[in-house]
DNA sequence: TATGCATCCCTAGGCTCAAA
DNA sequence: TTTGAGCCTAGGGATGCATA
């Protein structure tokens, strides 16, 4: 899917491209998900998330997909939202990268602002690479984006399983604080029925655990939700974060 | 200089296989 | 028997190298 910026003067708002509706059947290796599009033809489409997608993944639901013209894609149509009974979800998990980035472009992001340099996916750590690097003079921040689908009674919650790998990077962030630097774990709640953020401890205490270690070690933590529709998403509102 | 291609990494869970 | 490593799944983005 490739989000557009929709105009010159808002670059922080991301536009859909034509979305077509349907029904979710099933969702199966983690990368796939039978769909039946409205005109009763049944299809497999690309699932951007491998996370478990716990309570967003409810066959019988309205989804939304964009259609790829890519020819060398084996499935052309890619799963972008649900329609859950509270709010939209976005589940594709190449989004937040690309609106967190957008928004600090724009400076909606108070936390972030002030660097005068922003490069994507840049290595770190023991062969890990991290999300986003602002750069500041000879100051540096490293920025870790999480995408967030998960909600209980209002609260945001991450991981939606076991995360090994999250845990790696709240261990390699830690690092950075040690050599001088700036660290932020940022969670996107793509969806818009959250009033707070907590990492999910009935899930993973572990992530939970190391999640409370590194914020004493310096790490900052960010969480935002979205507003989403079926045509554009943008940055919401700051999430408190409750540890 | 521009373009195309290959490679690596990212995502999480299931599975296989080897070692203890 | 248990544990851990490695591979697989699909697609996108970044990077490095080769070629035009």
């Amino acid at each position: 899917m490739e989000v557009r910026t929709k105009n010159k003067t808002d670059p922080g708002v991301l536009k859909w491209p034509p979305l077509l509706k349907a029904t979710l059947i099933r969702r199966y290796k983690r990368f796939m998900a039978d769909v039946r599009l409205s005109n009763n033809h049944l299809v497999t489409a690309h699932c951007p998330n491998s996370g478990s997608m716990l309570g967003c993944s409810e066959p019988g639901r309205p989804v939304y997909l964009t259609r790829s013209s890519n020819p060398r894609r084996r499935l052309k149509y890619t799963w972008e939202m649900i329609q859950m009974p509270t709010s939209l979800v976005g589940i594709n998990t190449l989004v937040p990268n690309r609106l967190v980035r957008a928004s600090i472009l724009s400076g909606k992001i108070p936390e972030l602002m002030g660097y005068t340099e922003i490069q994507s996916e840049v290595r770190f750590g023991k062969a890990s690479r991290v999300d986003l690097v602002l750069r500041r003079d000879e100051e540096l921040c490293f920025l870790e984006i999480k995408n967030c689908t998960l909600v209980e009674d209002e609260v945001a919650f991450f991981p939606d399983a076991v995360t090994s790998r999250g845990l790696k990077h709240l261990i390699e962030l830690q690092e950075e604080i040690k050599g001088g630097h700036r660290a932020v774990m940022f969670y996107l709640v793509q969806r818009m029925d959250a009033k707070a953020f907590s990492p999910a401890d009935h899930i993973d205490p572990a992530y939970g655990a190391e999640l409370r270690k590194a914020l004493k070690a310096g790490l900052e933590i960010l969480a935002y939700d979205v507003k989403i529709n079926l045509e554009t998403i943008s940055l919401g509102a700051p999430l408190p974060v409750k540890l």
